[in-house]
DNA sequence: AGAAAAACTTGACTTATGTCAAAAGATAGG
DNA sequence: CCTATCTTTTGACATAAGTCAAGTTTTTCT
């Protein structure tokens, strides 16, 4: 059967997979062999929900392959999405530390893997760890300096600026940067990303033909290819 | 000198402001001694700076007396206000951990007074402290679910609406609450009390001003006293 | 393949909110 | 106590962006 297969495929690789991960870096083989007896492999079809805002809290994950859409519903019934999780992102940690339930929803945008560490067990992991605590530490510091950024973004500027943000972002962290005709993959619906950089979807629909009319990019499907990067550039300032 | 006798002072109550704050419950006797053991206290006039973005990193404030805001200066000159300290809330510690110098500017925007604990001392204390480690992810967490929010209420709401929230926040943490004249008494200016809920002086103006014609709120100087406080909490939502 | 459901686009309209300008109030220093 | 500075208010105006509605395109599923 296909899943047996790309479960074994992906124990082999896990060694890589955390070392490649900033909570698990700097851990020597036999911690890392520690966290890897506490790692479940889940596997979320497109659209099913990982958790649900009030759940009882179980443990945090771990992408390894797919998307993944944190996200809460507001009272008024709009979704307002939170994070966009990418293979090897961490979600759901939080609620670690306070014995609270999940605070939010998540739910698999796309076919996903991810590894599920329990609560308690973890926890344990991290008395006997300073190490663990400290990258944690690390990784929450980081999210926060990223929340904050994303704060002033939705505070001081314009859905067009905070849209060529997001694609600079997108465009780092593919690598594609320095290509000639530089490249970004959208692997979530136009809806959601509108939702992340705070917007609807009419909206962005109009920024993209903004911006294809003013040829700094040029969208086919989901392939976003930038023709002037100088000028995204500055309009993401 | 003034300065001695309010250092004094503070010394001898410092055991009651550790255990009141997060970061160091739940710690022993022993442990508290450790933690005084490297606190330095400080003391800022209204408005000068604590640090600014781009300095070195030395370690963190525990805000006393007084009031801070925590802010960026935008590419476009203007102000983003990130967050406001009170007194008892810690700022300034997420650089900690990676080796970056301070991420935002601090201001008092009041007479203030902190503490101030070096970073690598603080650290060395945190490994042998595991205690010190999980507050401090218990904090990071809590405040990583704050900003959570506070995305969601810029993106999902208008500017009232921010407003009523942050009203009944301030309310519940001067637990006037449940008097039967409720009332806030504003620490800042509204200049950046605006700024905070994501708006300009104008509109903020404005708001204030329709919410005194609705007679949800009366404002008088720095003084808010909520006289409709179940249409001010459904505004909040 | 073909139908049903999503996802996306486009247009017309409304509105919250930012900007500019000017005046009125409040505050602090000499 | 008075002047200079800063804060807050008010008005007029421009505009980004949300809403509603109706298409069009793409995806998904049988």
């Amino acid at each position: 059967m296909k899943k047996k297969n790309a479960e074994t495929a992906n124990k082999g690789t896990r060694r890589e997979i955390y070392q490649s991960i900033p909570l698990f870096s700097q851990l020597t083989e036999e911690q890392l062999n520690e966290v890897d007896s506490l790692a479940r492999l889940c596997k979320f079809r497109k659209n099913s929900t990982i958790f649900s805002e009030g759940d009882k809290y179980e443990g945090f994950y771990l992408l390894l392959k797919g998307a993944v859409k944190a996200y809460r519903i507001t009272e008024d019934g709009k979704e307002s999405i939170i994070h966009l999780i990418k293979p090897y992102d961490a979600f759901g940690e939080l609620p670690m530390f306070e014995g609270n339930p999940y605070p939010i929803n998540a739910q698999a945008t796309a076919e996903s893997s991810a590894l599920f560490f329990p609560k308690n067990e973890f926890l344990s992991l991290m008395e006997a760890n300073r190490r663990i605590c400290l990258n944690m530490l690390a990784g929450f510091a980081r999210r926060l300096l990223h929340l904050t950024r994303k704060i002033e973004d939705l505070t001081s500027r314009e859905a067009v600026n905070r849209f060529a943000s997001y694609l600079i972002e997108e465009l780092k962290k593919s690598g594609g940067e320095k290509k000639k005709e530089p490249f970004v993959k959208l692997t979530v619906s136009k809806k959601i990303i509108a939702g992340y950089i705070g917007t609807v979807t009419e909206t962005f629909s109009r920024i993209l033909k903004k911006l294809q009319d003013e040829k700094i990019i040029l969208v086919e499907g989901k392939t976003i290819y930038i023709t002037d990067l100088p000028r995204l550039r500055s309009l993401a300032k």
